[in-house]
DNA sequence: CAGTCTCTACGGGTTTTCCCCGAATGTTCA
DNA sequence: TGAACATTCGGGGAAAACCCGTAGAGACTG
């Protein structure tokens, strides 16, 4: 399945293992806040073995249902994680960005969701048994991971929001805005922002159907608030436009 | 606001501070799994200030933008946890039951979303500060803690799929299994379930009007699948039919 | 105790939203 | 270039919101 595997198995550094900002995903949405500056890449502190991988477009990294035993970190590229009903029915539950962390929430000995690359991406693996060397991690990484949890649990809130009482456009337009957020892009006119993501997956994350988000991007063109030069790519003309659509007043 | 507040300030122990099933609830969902036989009232072991406080029904705890400083146990009654927009709209992001916790996912300074007792209720406050001390706490209480928050996830990521995906009968249906298992009562047929709310709160929670949630739970109770005591008070008269009405085969 | 008030539950009718189906257009890739 | 796929657009229909009214239970008042 994976292809691209190397394994590096180094030595342990002899010192207090360091968590290399294991930062704590737990299986919605990536939230990485500050992390991203904290390694990217610092896997040499780890305990034990780590492997880097590669997927393609569309390739699952883990199932539905597969033992878990690894959680990951994005390093390029971008992950969905979603729950397929046997009727078709799908939801996104969240995505994840360069820099964040997922497959952590296994409630048991099994994962709750399908964790798929959404275009060619590459991850790092670490065993779950990291974790359990919790205990001699530092004192400023365990705060860490507890608020990146709250993070966490912040993302899922609004999610809650969106998908609860929300409409059709303020859903839209504060998915844009999130997106913008979370890519690290200023909220200011004219920026452009690569989705990465067709329509089918921003429908599938903000429990619509594809036409219906068509629509509404379209409605959102012509009113001028936003441009669309390719399908995956969207350009904020008028970001204030577009926060007052996501908050009601539009 | 409070009334009856009473005010432990004991000396510590001396002994390595217990935090006393300190059990990580971040503001959405409680999540408590097995967490009800850690200690239900082990505040003794808190290294500060802990107060009992006692809240009326649909009183405020605390509020959305109130400065955040405490977090909470409920020990008995009925939490939710909620947010409102300017225009009425609201959204139920979960309830905590006794045992369970609330009031840690405080992004930054400020609680994100109001908690409000659902019933006459008595809960537990503890300061922030008792955090900065999990340095110290157990190991165990630290994987435990972690377990709690992938549980706290997981019920997020189900609320999702309920909001997202699923159709009225099927919240409906999904809703009562989960209140069923969160309340600690057995899948089976006959079972009498104290929903502690009313009909408006559920529709809030499942993203739906008053009305909705009246005519579906009606129709249950037509088709045989339900028994309406009161209006706070389900019987559970055929537990299978509500399973196939959850998953969608009915 | 009667009376009033409020909150909640529930039913009917209307309107709107959004899903479903079909088709045309645009894009990507072999 | 052609085939496969994704996106866009339009029309019909079903589901749920919305707006009405009624009724019952409980709380407060006198």
């Amino acid at each position: 399945m994976s292809i691209g595997t190397k394994t590096f198995n180094h030595a342990t550094s002899g010192q207090v293992p360091d968590m290399g900002g294991l930062v704590a995903f737990l299986g919605t949405n990536g939230f990485s806040g500050e992390a991203e500056n904290w390694d990217e890449g610092r896997v040499s502190g780890f305990p034990t073995a780590a492997s880097v991988l590669e997927f393609e477009r569309n390739q699952a990294i883990f199932s539905d249902g597969d033992p878990a035993g690894s959680f990951y970190k994005v390093t390029s590229g971008a992950v969905r994680l979603c729950k397929l009903f046997a009727d078709g029915r799908r939801q996104i539950a969240g995505f994840c960005f360069p820099g964040e962390y997922f497959g952590l929430a296994c409630q048991g000995k099994e994962y709750a969701l399908t964790a798929e690359a959404m275009i060619g991406t590459t991850v790092v693996r670490f065993p779950h048994s990291c974790l359990a060397d919790l205990d001699r991690s530092s004192a400023e990484f365990r705060s860490h991971l507890v608020a990146l949890l709250c993070g966490e649990l912040s993302l899922a809130q609004n999610h809650l929001l969106m998908l609860g009482r929300q409409t059709v456009k303020e859903r839209i337009a504060s998915f844009l805005l999130m997106m913008l957020d979370r890519r690290g892009r200023d909220r200011r006119d004219g920026v452009m922002l690569d989705l990465h993501m067709g329509r089918q997956d921003i429908a599938d994350y903000l429990g619509l159907t594809i036409e219906t988000v068509c629509r509404t991007i379209s409605d959102l063109k012509r009113a001028g608030v936003l441009g669309v030069p390719g399908p995956r790519e969207i350009v904020v003309k008028k970001i204030r436009l577009l926060q007052d659509t996501a908050n009601g007043e539009a």
